[in-house]
This record gives structure tokens, sequence and C-alpha cells, in this order.
DNA sequence: GAGTGTGAAGGCATTCACAGCC
DNA sequence: GGCTGTGAATGCCTTCACACTC
């Protein structure tokens, strides 16, 4: 077994994921490098030339990285030449912005069912697709991630009850910390939190003067 | 100066509070120690202790913290007490999610100015807010804070042209990586980039099979 | 010559372990 | 007795620097 990589070596990949993918379709040398990218991305050369390092050899020395390979060898490592069958849990405001971005946009995440705990919004139709009742989901979904974007309040409960049906990862956009068994993988988003650590960061870093 | 405490800490620092504050309404105890902020976060209790006391002395050896005091403590610090006055950029599906949550909950951050580049969307009102034009803020606007709910095209030179007029920290949706001088506090979030990074934790880690 | 891949060094964040105080 | 606050130890992540290849 390989080197065991850490949860931020990914975070990054999924970035130069993206970077790599817009270079692809601007460039015609078919050809970049890890000082180009380091300056689009603000990330070190040599810790950008690791990672890529990790999940295969895809460099050139002397020339740099094929875009084509690497973005085949990025996508093929993310999983993103695969269909994921996604869960939106909660459609709200946010959760309705979410959902109409991965209608409209194609995607490895295009098999998607949606679901809420409101009466009144179980069965009506959101961008084309009918809300079920949550408490209704079960293994037969087959969901392997779910995105949730409800409240702190029963946000625990749900991301249990859909564990226990199946799913195997969680993207939570509810503002709790929830506890997960170590075999789920799971990230969490708080929007508002964020906005108040650059309020923090700005009031903090800004006002140090003695 | 005291020591430089870092962007880590900040953020662990906003997670306590939100935890603190909820403690706070639950527990007539009025008190609270790193082992059940441990348990709650999953966060190690020395970690916390030592965040803690980096920003003030709030506990009391053999009893723990004071809900109250450190509700204050953090509050302070973070600069959660003063009122900051923020833009939204981009008042789409996600700006408007995020609009909607600001004016309808009680918060620090209750001067908020919208603005958008959409011909059809400028002057028109939205959750009571007149949407303005972006290229047409200046200092006199006196914004601290920017969030930009904006497409990736044109982020940069958005961003560019905000902080030319006195925004001093930016939150950006923006699915691009943005180069901004040194002396402007910023958060990147791609919402559709932590799906990514989800399914490649579930690609990577759920299929060690050797 | 130019840029990758990678041991070794360095720096930073977390955890340990315990003295100190309530 | 119990929990904080914190030096010291550990471990992890990043950067350095250069041998190696195209």
């Amino acid at each position: 077994m390989e080197k065991m990589l850490s949860e931020l070596v990914i975070e990054r990949l999924s970035l130069y994921h993206r970077c790599v993918k817009n270079l692809k379709k601007e460039k015609d040398s078919g050809y970049t490098d890890s000082s180009e990218l380091s300056q689009i991305l603000n990330i070190d050369p040599s810790l950008i030339r690791r990672d890529l390092s990790l999940i295969g050899k895809f460099g050139k020395r002397g020339m740099g990285y094929s875009l084509n390979a690497l973005v085949d060898g990025i996508e093929e490592f993310l999983g993103k030449q695969r269909s994921w069958k996604i869960a939106l849990v909660g459609i709200g405001n946010l959760g309705t912005a979410i959902l109409h971005h991965l209608t409209q946009n194609p995607s490895n995440y295009s098999e998607i069912e949606v679901f809420d705990h409101a009466e009144h919004k179980i069965g009506t139709t959101v961008e084309g697709i009918s809300v079920q009742d949550v408490t209704k989901i079960s293994p037969k979904n087959k969901i392997q991630i779910a995105i949730l974007t409800i409240p702190a309040e029963g946000a625990q409960k749900t991301a249990d009850h859909l564990i226990s049906n199946g799913v195997q990862a969680i993207l939570s956009f509810a503002p709790i910390s929830l506890s997960l068994p170590k075999n789920i993988f799971y990230r969490e988003i708080d929007l508002f939190r964020e906005l108040d650590i650059v309020a923090g960061l700005l009031s903090y870093f800004n006002e140090k003067k003695d």
C-alpha cells in the first residue's frame, strides 16, 4: 500500500484540477509546469510537484506536465470519471441554489435525489426533481453522498438516519458540528462562520497597533 | 506585542463561539470545560485550552470556563461586538440565499449594500435592499468586507475594483483563485470543489483494497 | 538548459504531561 | 479533587536543494 495521503493533499488536488482544466482550454502548448501553477494558485512549486508526484509521475523533466495527462490523472484519482449518486437534503434557499447549479451544469453528479422534512415541500417539484420525504430514504436509494442544507436543529439526527441507510459521505452546510462514525467521510461548511472568520482576521491583524 | 495567532486559531475560535453560545442557552450551571467542548467539537481538550488561553485567561482552575465570560471574550476578540459594513456582490441564487439569511437573522452585519454587474438587476429591490451597479462603488460606501457571489469570469477584476475602493476583506464564492495584495484578508470557498473533495476522499480512502 | 522528483531540513501545529490554582 | 495553563515533546506539513532526466 502506498503512502497514505492526507486530506490536505486531496484538497489541493481538487484545486489543481480546477486550474489545470482551465489551462487546458486556454493554452495551445498543451503543457504547464509547477512554477506556472504556483503563480496562479499561490502555492509553493515544490509542494505542487510533491502532491502531483504522489498520485503518479505525470511530469516530464525539463518540460513540465502534459495538460491532458494531468487532467486525466487527477480526475482518475479524485473519482471524477465515475458517476456518483447524491442526495440533496433540505430544499431551502441554499439547497435550491446548489440544486440549480447541479442541474444546469454537466458533472459527474448527475444522479440526484432531493429530500426534505417539511410536509408542504414533499411531493413538490424543484428543478424538475420531485421532493421526497427524508424519513423514507432507504438503502434502496443507493445514495453515496448526501449534501445537507438544513438547519442545525435535527441535523445530527438526519445525518444518523442517512448513514444508517447507506450514505457513505456527507457535505454539511448545517451550522453545527456533527459527530459521525469515523468510516464516514465528511466536510462541514458554515457560510456565516466563514464571514465571522474574515471579520475576525480583519479585527485581529488589522488592529495590532501597540 | 503578544504572540501572533495563526488563521487556524481564529477558525477554531469562531467554532468555539458558535458552540459556547449554544451551551449558554442550554446549561443552567453557567460553566463549561475543555473536555465538554472537546466532546462536542471533536477537538483535543488541550488544544482548546491553548487556543482560549491565547486570547485571555477565562478559565478557573478546577471549575472550567464561565459561559458568559467566554462568549464575551471570544466576541470581543473576533470583532463581533462591533458592526461591520458589508457588500454582497452578485445577486444570483447563492447571493440571494445569503442575503436572505443576513436580513432575516440579527447579527453584527446589519449594514448591507447589494451590488451586481447585470443591467437588468441594477435598480431592482431584493430583500428590501436596492441593487446598485458594482462599477459605481466608491470609498464613500465605506465597505469593509465584500462577499463575492459571482462567476469566475471577471471575479479577479471585480475584486481588484473593490479593493481599490476601500474594501479590506473578501469572502469569495467565485470558483477561481484570486491574487490579492497581502494586506487584504480573504477566504475562498468553492462549493462544488467541496463536493469534489468529499467524493475524492470517498474514492481514495474507501478503495484501498490492494 | 530546464523542470521534475525527492531525501533532508526546517517550521508550524498539536498533543503530552504536569505544575499551579481554585 | 479537578481543571486550567503551558513548557517540552511529538508529529505533520512545507520548503530547500540538488541529483536526475528529457
